[in-house]
DNA sequence: TGTACATCAGTGAACGCGCGTTCACTGATGTAC
DNA sequence: TGTACATCAGTGAACGCGCGTTCACTGATGTAC
């Protein structure tokens, strides 16, 4: 079994990071165990260190796809919208649904990381991922604003963002409880409503 | 120094308690271990069982003290306050400073561990009382509602609370970076603005 | 109020366990001729 | 194109360490007389 081709090496490298990229997310990052997601995407975990230094390394490496992906998500959620008031419209309504609520694994990096992030120390590789990650993503959310400056673009999409984070990530807390679907319900009311842009 | 007066036992039981409501906020639960909080209260870890059943009960009851503590301070600072708006607003400002940004030990106990609680099990005993803390701030939010009907009240309460919480914590996750402040400044703007309730 | 003793809060060593990381080893892959 | 061999991706045992929890022990506290 070892020594695999060269192929194969990329394959298993790739595969590492997209399984990390979901386990993180759902687990959080000291929930997975390097054997754990070794064993996850069908290898032992004594060869990891042969793909990344560190688990750090790797969890930087993950939070950046998982942007990635999330990222890819929206652009093709937008495409569907026919104007920018539809696009900031479709994005809320996909982030605040019971599904993204209720699949973390597959969902945004941001809400799903956040908690984690917030304690790692200055030098820890994710942080810079992630700051990254958000960049984009408000980026993303002020190009469809339709705020007259650039400034208040970009404030908009600061306020929906952090709007749609935090309703994420408190349903999440509450699931079980009513007051979960209710987050969800009143921030998405809010940002279909005459005030929501 | 074994065998300790039954007042000194109670005062030993609240200060454990308090430490852990602090340390669990800064670090998150799985950041503390038992011997950490122990020894950060002036004991040794092995008394630990004497005063809790588990960490897992610990944590359930250091979470409901961190919201006893955030709710009178919330209740101290509405009472500063002449008006529903200017109480709103009295809170908004509190929470969206980079002081509390910067200071999660003693800050909100809804955003410091709402990461935490999202991915205990169902069953674990935290989710209730993080529900409780929850449901506790909504409604304190909603009594200073100008909304017309009991239910608008409590969604631009649950508005309110889960853009304060989205901010802070994409603020502390971005920390060190011109974009946190920014993020602070922006829900700051959007909620004592004329939309801002 | 004073004495004799049972209680039990706190101590610190120990438990089994899982963690991140290292390393000697293996044998298929890739290369040199 | 075929052979000989060096490389190195993956294996699995082992490293030291810290975790949550247990437990025999200690000696001041609290109680019974």
């Amino acid at each position: 079994m070892p020594r695999v081709s060269r192929a194969q090496t990329e394959k298993n490298h790739a595969l590492i990071k997209q399984t990390s990229a979901r386990l993180f997310r759902e687990r959080g990052i000291g929930g997975v165990s390097v054997a754990d997601l070794m064993a996850a995407a069908g290898l032992t975990h004594g060869g990891f260190y042969g793909h990344f230094d560190s688990k750090d390394a790797l969890a930087a490496a993950a939070c950046a796809l998982a942007f990635e992906e999330t990222d890819q998500r929206w652009r093709d959620r937008m495409r569907e919208a026919p104007d920018k008031r539809a696009k900031r419209a479709k994005i809320a309504e996909g982030y605040l649904s019971e599904r993204h609520r209720d699949h973390s694994d597959t969902g945004c990096a941001a809400v799903a990381l956040a908690g984690d992030v917030a304690r790692e120390p200055a030098e820890a590789p994710i942080r810079a991922a992630y700051t990254a990650g958000i960049k984009s993503q408000a980026a993303m959310l002020a190009d469809v604003s339709d705020a007259p400056t650039a400034q208040a673009r970009k404030r908009q999409a600061l306020v929906q963002l952090s709007l749609m984070l935090g309703a994420v990530n408190l349903a999440r807390a509450t699931k079980g409880d009513p007051l979960s679907d209710e987050i969800l319900a009143a921030a998405r009311e809010f940002l279909a409503g005459p005030a929501g842009d």
